[in-house]
RNA sequence: GCGCCCGUAGCUCAAUUGGAUAGAGCGUUGGCCUCCGAAGCCAAAGGUUAUGGGUUCGACCCCCGUCGGGCGCACCA
């Protein structure tokens, strides 16, 4: 299904002639007073033209051919188009709506494959609240994408590899208590690992110990390998539990340690291309002169002017590091999926890696590059209320299991006391279903560049613009349905849908954006875009509660509203489910 | 020092990327339950969009400067 705006622009275009590139020619109205859709596609073709906009508007209106859906086209202000649709126009689109799978979301021109590399935690190191974005946000995307129409792998490139292994395994070797392994492996991976830290730095003979354990590994020494396989499948069992309470999936989990054998062939190629070369017994990415020294990630300025800024992909130790990781890896899923666009979720202070690394690959490969998007889709911070990264009260990283749990509790206490006749059954799933909701939901509904604050209290609150907000909007219709069946009636879909309320008339409205919100999500991937929307939704749909009883309506109207009720519990419903939220059928 | 990001109502956040009178929630004030879940709705008050310039029909958005805050700047990912 077409969107509203697709349909308008294609008729515009046919007005306009030669619209001489210019798109976004509408959007709705910013105010209802001015209509539903407006296109400033006059003011914005004037200008280029050095012509008058109203002028223009007027001719473009009358070579418009919109009678069929819409009921008035007007010229205000500058030189906008104001579009009214036609009430009986939207009455069937919304009956469209309701027979469509996708509810309005428009398939793509092109289905594309999409690489979606996201959460990413560490081995033997406990997920903690610092995952939460970019496995929230990573996995929203990779919903839409999907839901689409495109073809999505959602890879997890779990940190399996580096020099913590040494210290890790001296650890475990040394300062392992089995008990404490067997009742939480990764509290005891993370305790060994921490002391060895600590020692290392006093200690040269730790220090030294560990780093021939992580050579014994990297030989591939039999016990070493052990070992460092079992903390890996001790830390996959974490990562499952906690994807599997989030309900966040993966198609593969390639970690670091899966491109291992790739580094040295990256190396050698990008020294033979003369695209690395040796510097202070480091392999190092210059740059190469070919872009405006602002745009070059190679260069930055200091006080004598420019200098070099060049990406290791090769330590004087010998090592590889993650910029070679990175391109080897980038390598490996071009040549296995061959992906239109890749993306990164990561927090932003990876800018600067990622732009090194998106422009070696263009120099190495740029055959493929030609064929890929890269983004990188950062994040800002989450903070705790005194505007510092969010920590516990002694000043540790939360862990996700515990902030989990507490969400839970949280949500349970509420629910205990709005509906204590529940059985605790039941309560405890819409607590589980609440209480994540709420940490997704406040992760997802700001604008992902920039920090937020994590507050307990608004995130569950059942107030504002919350998770809890919203499913308790999708609550009251599943109740209005409940009710039905109670009264002995039996609800038969597919009743005439009629606007002739105001208040059903905005309900309506709002319903058949839903298509054009879920696209615009991943022009810039902002999730946050379909939040806000769906929050509308609930509002306007409360709004329609109030202002039009539908039980209780007369029979000439109730089987319509009926309708809207229950296309908006589908709009609710399958937006939170894209941002990967649950909804009770009562809290 | 240089770069990136942020600065919007008392607080927490929006604003469909240059569109019309900058919107919500919390808090404050005032209304609405003999009526489908008041976990809701309606309304009021609250703004020189940090600040000074510029670009144009139009700027929270783009450009230049200034002031605050965060982050990053070759061997950690």
């Amino acid at each position: 299904m077409e969107t509203i705006p697709f349909l308008l622009e294609a008729r515009l275009r046919a007005a306009v002639g030669d619209a001489e590139g210019v798109d976004l020619f509408v959007t709705p109205a910013s105010d209802t007073r001015f209509g539903d859709y407006q296109s400033n596609v006059a003011m914005v073709l004037a200008k280029r033209r050095r012509g008058n906009p109203r002028a223009l508007a007027q001719e473009i209106l009358e070579r418009l051919a919109v009678e069929d859906v819409c009921a008035s086209v007007e010229i205000a202000g500058a030189g906008f188009l104001n579009f009214r649709m036609r009430r009986e126009w939207l009455e069937g689109r919304l009956e469209q709506l309701r027979a469509d799978a996708q509810l309005g979301v428009p398939e793509p021109s092109v289905p594309r494959t999409l690489v979606v590399d996201f959460s990413s935690p560490n081995v033997a190191k406990p997920m903690h609240v610092g995952h939460i974005r970019s496995t929230f946000l990573g996995d929203a995307i990779s919903r839409i994408a999907a839901f689409v129409g495109h073809q999505v792998v959602r890879d997890n490139h779990i940190g399996d590899w580096g020099t913590q292994f040494g210290m890790l395994l001296f650890g475990w070797k040394n300062l392992l208590d089995r008990g404490a392994l067997e009742a939480d492996p990764l509290q005891e991976m993370e305790r060994i690992y921490k002391e060895v830290s600590a020692r290392c730095k006093g200690e040269p003979e730790v220090l030294e110990a560990a780093r021939a354990e992580l050579v014994k590994l990297q030989a591939g020494d039999e016990e070493n390998r052990g070992l460092w396989r079992e903390m890996i499948r001790l830390s996959q069992g974490q990562f499952d539990d906690v994807y599997g309470r989030l309900g966040v999936r993966f198609d593969v989990t390639l970690g670091e340690s899966f491109y291992n054998e790739r580094l040295k062939l990256v190396v050698e190629q990008l020294r033979e291309l003369g695209i690395a070369s040796e510097s202070d017994g480091a392999m190092c990415v210059f740059s190469d002169g070919k872009r405006l020294p602002e745009q070059d990630p190679f260069l930055i300025r200091d006080k004598e002017g420019w200098r070099a800024n060049p990406a290791l992909v090769l330590k004087s130790d010998g090592a590889a590091n993650y910029t070679t990781t990175d391109l080897a890896t980038l390598q490996y899923r071009m040549e296995r999926w061959t992906p239109a666009e890749i993306i990164y979720v990561t927090d932003g202070r990876q800018q600067l890696h990622f732009r090194q690394v998106f422009a070696i690959f263009e120099r190495w490969l740029p055959e493929l590059a030609a064929k890929v998007r890269l983004s990188h889709v950062w994040f800002g911070a989450i903070l705790g209320e005194d505007g510092k990264p969010f920590k516990t009260r002694s000043g540790e990283t939360v862990r996700l299991t515990a902030l989990l749990d507490e969400a839970e509790e949280r949500a349970l206490s509420l629910v205990t006391e709005k509906n204590p006749e529940l059985p605790e059954a039941e309560r405890r799933e819409i607590a589980r279903i609440i209480g994540i909701g709420a940490v997704k939901y406040a992760d997802l509904q700001p604008n992902r560049q920039g920090d937020y604050v994590f507050s307990w209290e608004k995130m569950l609150s059942f107030q504002g613009n919350t998770a809890p907000y919203l499913q308790n909007a999708y609550v009251r219709i599943r109740s209005i349905f409940r009710k039905l069946v109670e009264g002995g009636s039996v609800w038969e879909p597919g009743a005439p849908i009629g606007l002739g309320e105001a208040a059903e008339e905005a309900l309506g409205k709002k319903l058949l954006q839903f298509g054009e919100v879920v696209e615009h999500v991943l022009v810039d991937h902002r999730p946050n875009l379909l939040a806000n929307y769906l929050y509308e939704l609930a509002n306007t749909f409360h709004a329609f509660y109030e202002a039009c009883p539908v039980l209780k309506a007369e029979a000439r109207v109730r089987p319509g509203r009926l309708e809207l009720c229950d296309l908006a519990s589908r709009v609710l419903r399958t937006g939170l489910g894209l941002l990967g939220i649950e909804v009770p059928e009562r809290m």
